[in-house]
DNA sequence: CGCTTGTTTGAATACGCATTCATATAGTTC
DNA sequence: GAACTATATGAATGCGTATTCAAACAAGCG
């Protein structure tokens, strides 16, 4: 017995109002040419038959859904997480959808892009996902923009939104040579990506003209995980005859965090009393009263602000010669992983970390 | 100067492959009645023109999106995330979309329920939000079926998918019991959600039945969030005479690490030397280093596939007299908050936990 | 009043695919 | 070889809206 869900349409509604089909669509499009006792006779008849608008029909009718794709990868960093939560609050705020997909690390994502060019979504979101090149050039193709969030590329005329890592690692280098560090360990990241290298380049920049050579830096490679961090710490400070640093800078907060655990669950190693730490985001969790990050923080909102509104300009076919790659700078988070830091009272501090970890309600 | 976008179709991959356009269709149909020869022959053609099937087509012509809408509550309890995330990886490997909505907290989701019944869904999931009853009839109306997630609800009829929390609170009671705690804290969550009672309750009862009267139990309330239990335990042992518990319950993991933040930073009270603790949802932050939290974990993988299958059966129409209210018994987790638990060896506990927070990679 | 300008309105159509339905072809059986 | 059955195919149509386009109408102006 199948349910013969016989929908509710706009020409129902029309009937209702006694007038035609296209003054019923009229009716929910804001700013159309309709009289006000036509448009309140139409609104009251389509909630008497509590008719609601087809999306989908309309989406193919006028070429625009009203959906954006946004493919996260790497879930398990909470950066990503955060960041797609705030392109959904962004988006449910000027009535789009969010249409979510997420990648397997390392995976291409090309075949989750496709699915999304299928929909003929109105722009797709990139975060820390490697596309080929074929896949650019067929988005290009079909007329979908494309922004990549948080990641720089190859190919220079695709608009991406990031924070500045060269910056913002040489805050952190400034940080902690203020603080006394004169050795450092790097803990990097992915080495296909372009964000860790550039942090290690501004960190590295910035030692180098704070008078810190090549022979007072070492680096390992910390896999982009809390696991591959914790585990890099761990093989490092087991090794033979181990450097030990003054300050350590993991190229991102829960690298970060997984180094401070491992120091201190397997090494004992009292942070900042043994050896400073710094890591790179700006994550809840680096606010989490053990850890108390310092830390650079990524403009979360306003990159995606920005994003939309590159995902959007795009949209209006001026191929923007303006500004495709659009680069914010990072916010210095004091914190107690450097020493002489987080001067404001405690408690005032331990609030924002509280407020901050908590989302403003 | 308008990019003039005409966009491939399946008539001209139809002309090129010179056949009809439902034989372009039925190409791109499994299972769908077609020589080998001619499929063959319509996907060369839709490859050499770059033809991307319009999935929004498809959906109004079928009357099946093949989107499910997730609409999550509260994304600042990771434990919300990890579920937004268990949902896309799935629906994904099954080749279908998610369209993601968030709900402020508290405000009702009435708004965003009514965007995704407009985009015609197969289907959505609520996830610790509330609905109006008004909502759910309208649903049932447009024949697009709902399930909770991680929500009992006062209306039976509706689909839910949950975790057996009194079981839950039950083994975290057996567990500090066991431990010797006599005396208990408990730190509530919101008054309004089922989740929060039935977990108190389970945890009394269990309690009950070991002879531990209510004299022995102090509850307070946590505001179901980090901050929220933050302050409920700075003001409860900031009180001029605080009762001091031999172990304490929150409802939820966030909240015990709030608890646990506060208990160190503010009282310099050890965990569990001095107060025992258990948390309940078994979120990765709650295996980080410092915390290693005792905790009663919910199976989201089996709860997530639980969700859609139900979701599915009702879209075939038999109105699934079946069982509407799955309840998933939740699985115990040893930690270090509870002495004499974690009988694991040290080493392999740490390597638990450090794949547990990073994922399967 | 005749003309222009501007606003509303409805008839017709496009959007791109899936799905009947009827026809044609191949394969099987007696 | 006739009578079926199973499988392939194309013509026609529907999904529910937005968007032309032209007609109808009101308003403003000399």
């Amino acid at each position: 017995m199948k349910r013969k869900t016989t929908r509710v349409t706009s020409y129902d509604v029309a009937k209702l109002a006694g007038v035609s089909q296209p003054t019923v669509s009229r009716a929910f499009t804001p700013n159309a040419s309709i009289a006000k006792d036509k448009r309140d006779r139409v609104l009251a008849a389509a909630k008497q038959l509590h008719y609601l608008p087809n999306s989908i029909a309309a989406s193919l009718s006028s070429a625009r859904s009203n959906i954006v794709a946004v493919i996260v990868g790497d879930m398990h960093n909470p950066f990503y997480s955060e960041s797609l939560q705030a392109f959904i609050n962004r988006l449910q705020a000027t009535n789009r959808q969010v249409l979510a997909f997420t990648v397997e690390d390392g995976r291409d994502c090309d075949a989750v892009l496709m699915q999304a060019l299928r929909y003929h979504v109105d722009g797709i979101v990139v975060t820390s996902a490697n596309l080929s090149s074929d896949l650019i050039s067929l988005s290009r193709e079909v007329g979908i923009p494309i922004a990549l969030f948080n990641r720089s590329t190859s190919d220079p005329t695709l608009t991406s939104v990031r924070c500045d890592s060269v910056q913002g690692g040489g805050l952190l280098a400034d940080a902690m040579f203020a603080a006394g560090a004169q050795s450092y360990l790097i803990v990097r990241g992915d080495p296909q990506g372009s964000t860790s290298r550039l942090r290690v380049k501004g960190f590295r920049d910035a030692l180098a003209s704070l008078g810190i050579g090549d022979s007072a830096i070492t680096e390992i490679d910390g896999g982009s995980s809390y696991a591959g961090s914790y585990r890099a710490i761990s093989n490092h400070f087991d090794s033979p005859a181990p450097r030990f640093p003054d300050a350590i800078f993991a190229v991102n907060d829960i690298m970060a965090i997984g180094c401070i655990d491992a120091l201190r669950a397997k090494f004992n190693i009292a942070i900042p009393g043994d050896i400073m730490l710094a890591g790179f985001d700006g994550i809840r969790e680096g606010r989490l009263g053990p850890y108390h990050l310092t830390t650079v923080r990524q403009p979360i909102e306003d990159m995606v602000t920005k994003t939309l509104d590159l995902l959007g300009r795009d949209n209006q076919g001026e191929k923007s010669a303006t500004q495709v790659n659009c680069v914010l700078p990072g916010i210095f988070i004091p914190g107690r992983t450097v020493p002489g830091l987080a001067e404001i009272a405690p408690d005032k501090a331990l609030e924002a970390d509280i407020e901050s970890i908590s989302g403003k309600n």
